[in-house]
Formats: C-alpha cells, sequence, structure tokens
DNA sequence: CATCCTGGCTAATGCGCGTAGCTTTACAGC
DNA sequence: GCTGTAAAGCTACGCGCATTAGCCAGGATG
C-alpha cells in the first residue's frame, strides 16, 4: 500500500486545483470526494489532514482573500490616487477573471465572532485595508472614507460577479464597459472630496 | 389517506417561502425535503408537480425576478432622469433587504441557449429592460448605454450583495452609504452623458 | 358499476459527508 | 538490525438528500 504522502497544505493546494478547475462554480461544486480523487486516496482519508468540508472551505477562501489583495497591493505600489484606484480595480478584475473559482471563494461570509472564522476575518480586514489605503490618497473627509470604501468595493465586485456569471449578454466590449465603470468611479470619489471638504462641519447639501 | 391538494404552482409557492424563511442562505439552503415537509408530503411525491430540484430552482428565480422588475418598474413609474434612477436603486435594494433569499435566486446563470432557461432568460432581459428604460433619459450616446446599465446594475447589486453577505462591517450607516453609491452613480452618468461626445475612456494599462 | 387518470405512497439506488475502527507504513530509539 | 508507536491510509457504516420505479387509493367519467 503506497503512501501518497498528503499533509495539510497538499490537501488544500489540491482543493485550490478542483476550485480553479470548476470555473465560477468551482468553489460551489468544491467536494471532498473529487480532492480525495485528485490526490489518489479515499475519501475518509482527507480527514487525517483537514477537519471537514467546511474548513477546507474556509482554508481556500483564506488563501483566495490573500491573493486577491496580494493582487491589489502589487498593481499599487508606487501609484496613488485615481491611478492607484484604476490599477486596484483592474487588477481585481483581473484576479476574478483569471480565478473565477477562487474569486467566488472570496464572497463567502465569516462570522466575526467565530473563532474559526478569525484567519478569514483577518485576511478579509486586510483585503478592505487596501482599499482604504488607495482612497486615503483622495483627502475625502473622515466620515466620508468608509462611503467611498463601500462604494469602490461595490463596484467591482458588482461587476465582475455579473460578468463571471453570465449576467452581461450585449454583444458589447466588456472590458470597455469596465472602463467606464471605473472612470465614473473616479470621478465620483474625486466630487465625493471635493463637494466634502467645504461643507464639513456644518454638512450642507447645497 | 387525505390528499394534500398540491398543484405545481403551490409547490412553487412553498418553495418561495422555503427560501424566505432561510435568509439570505435561503435559496442555496432550498431542499426538496424541505418543501416536502411544509406541504406535509413525502419527497418523492412533489415529482408529481415539478420535474426536479434544479427546475424548482429556477421557477423560484423566475419569479424572483418577475419581483424585483415590478418593484423597479412601480417605483420609477412618473418620474425620469436622476430622479428615476435614484428611485429604481432604492426600490432594488429595498427588494433585496426585504426577501435576501429570493434576491440570492435571481443571482442564478441562465444559459442563453438552454430552452429549459427560456423563461428565466426572458425575465432577466425584462428586468435589464426597467435600468435600460431609466437610463434612456439621460441622453447618453448609444454605444455608451450599455456601460452605463453595466455600472448601474453592477454597483447596486454589488452594493446590495455585500451587504447581504455581512461584507460591511464597519459601524456606519449603511443607508447613507447606499445613498452615497447612488449619488456619485447619478453623478457618474450624467457626466458620461455630457463629456463622452469627445473621446472613449482610456484603455487600462496592462 | 367498471374504468382510468391523478396524486399520493413505499422501496430502493446513488452520492456525498462524516465517524469508527482496523492495518500498515515509516521512523525513532535502542 | 529490531521493535514500538504514531501517523496515514483503508474499509465499513450511518445519515441526509435527490431521484427512479412501481404500487395503491379514490374520484371523475363512461
Amino acid at each position: 500500500m503506497p503512501r501518497a504522502g498528503l499533509s495539510h497544505n497538499a490537501v488544500v493546494r489540491l482543493a485550490c486545483e478542483v476550485v480553479d478547475a470548476g470555473g465560477p462554480r468551482g468553489f460551489t461544486d468544491l467536494t471532498l470526494a473529487k480532492v480525495a480523487a485528485e490526490a489518489g486516496v479515499a475519501p475518509p482519508s482527507l480527514y487525517k489532514h483537514v477537519g471537514s468540508l467546511a474548513a477546507l472551505r474556509r482554508e481556500v477562501a483564506v488563501i483566495a482573500v490573500r491573493e486577491l489583495t496580494a493582487a491589489g497591493t502589487a498593481a499599487t505600489v508606487g501609484r496613488a490616487g485615481a491611478d492607484a484606484l484604476r490599477a486596484l480595480a483592474h487588477a481585481w478584475r483581473r484576479y476574478a477573471v483569471e480565478h473565477p473559482g477562487r474569486y467566488a471563494a472570496t464572497q463567502i461570509g465569516a462570522d466575526p465572532d467565530d473563532p474559526a472564522d478569525a484567519r478569514l476575518n483577518e485576511a478579509g480586514a486586510e483585503s478592505v485595508q487596501v482599499v482604504a489605503a488607495v482612497l486615503q490618497g483622495f483627502g475625502l473627509p473622515e466620515e466620508r472614507l468608509i462611503d467611498a470604501i463601500r462604494a469602490a468595493r461595490s463596484s467591482v465586485h458588482g461587476f465582475v460577479t455579473l460578468e463571471l456569471g453570465g449576467g452581461f449578454r450585449m454583444r458589447h466590449d466588456v472590458d470597455q464597459s469596465f472602463d467606464t465603470l471605473v472612470t465614473m468611479l473616479v470621478a465620483g470619489i474625486e466630487a465625493l472630496a471635493r463637494n466634502d471638504h467645504e461643507s464639513s462641519p456644518p454638512r450642507s447639501p447645497r
């Protein structure tokens, strides 16, 4: 009986491959049976390396979120302001398009209070931190920063989700649509920074 | 042996209730067993009224998409331009927040070529048509209209998806963030209508 | 009254997760 | 080199769910 020589990390790596191979549905369709088949091992054997399917999913999610964060930071080093935001948005989408399954993994909802989700929560916070850092450069008032972060995440995430889900049916260049979205986003955040500097204390909405 | 008096529509209605009862995960967690329990019937009996779980899901999705469309049209009657877009966005989000499970159902990807998805495809097209109709009022150039539609859908869909998925952790008013997003969206589309006769937006680097 | 369709049922299959408990491998220590 | 032990595999099993097959009641229709 030859040993497969598995390990915790090896199993997680295989799971990532299975997820990648499954396209946008890859994460939802992730199954211990598939990972076991990939590893050339019987399904129960995986429990020697991983607590459960849910735990494995979490691991994959953590990896995916970290990769997404890394892609974002890599794309924004040495850039600032609109330039950085544009690069971040494109890097984000690029990752999602190249790894649809893993991107889907990042959509998993983590319970802020569940210790099992601690690493995932932390990874998520770091990911948002990248967006926050880029938006810092726009000189937004403190309380608008969060609105801006949410707007940026929403726009890009929504676009990518719809794109991957086949939501864009029209015969029209998707890249161009994304460019337009990013342009709108940048303009919107710049406007937010302008409009809100002046009427900051009294809060008079023009 | 008393009869339950089921019918195709009755089963679908029950499925909708199950989905509603399950919160944001309601659609994913939809199961024939639950519907059968709700109907007071053994699971296999459902097959007399419904082809499969997948088919039932599709039915629920069609209903959800149509309801979303109806909410959008109802909110925009008698309005135009920015006013209409704002109302549409808020109606969209309201539906999602009030029916998280059904909204999740609308995210299902329909195969444009699969005849089984025909009604779902049609419903989706009608839904997009509402957005298109509202954006017509902005006087955008023809080829920018699709970009604008995609941007609007992306922003709002992304926001509610993150909101429902617990993606907004900061202690900051979510309603206000959404207002800000909508304001940015409206401004962005107005800007698109104004300065977009001159040139296309710059292509993204890389 | 006989018939037949309809809508329920039970039984059984297949698949996936997860548990229990056995076996063998690889390595540490002697 | 020998042996003991923990780790890493296995098979067998139980559970829940979808789905198929085939049985049965019961009410409408002739």
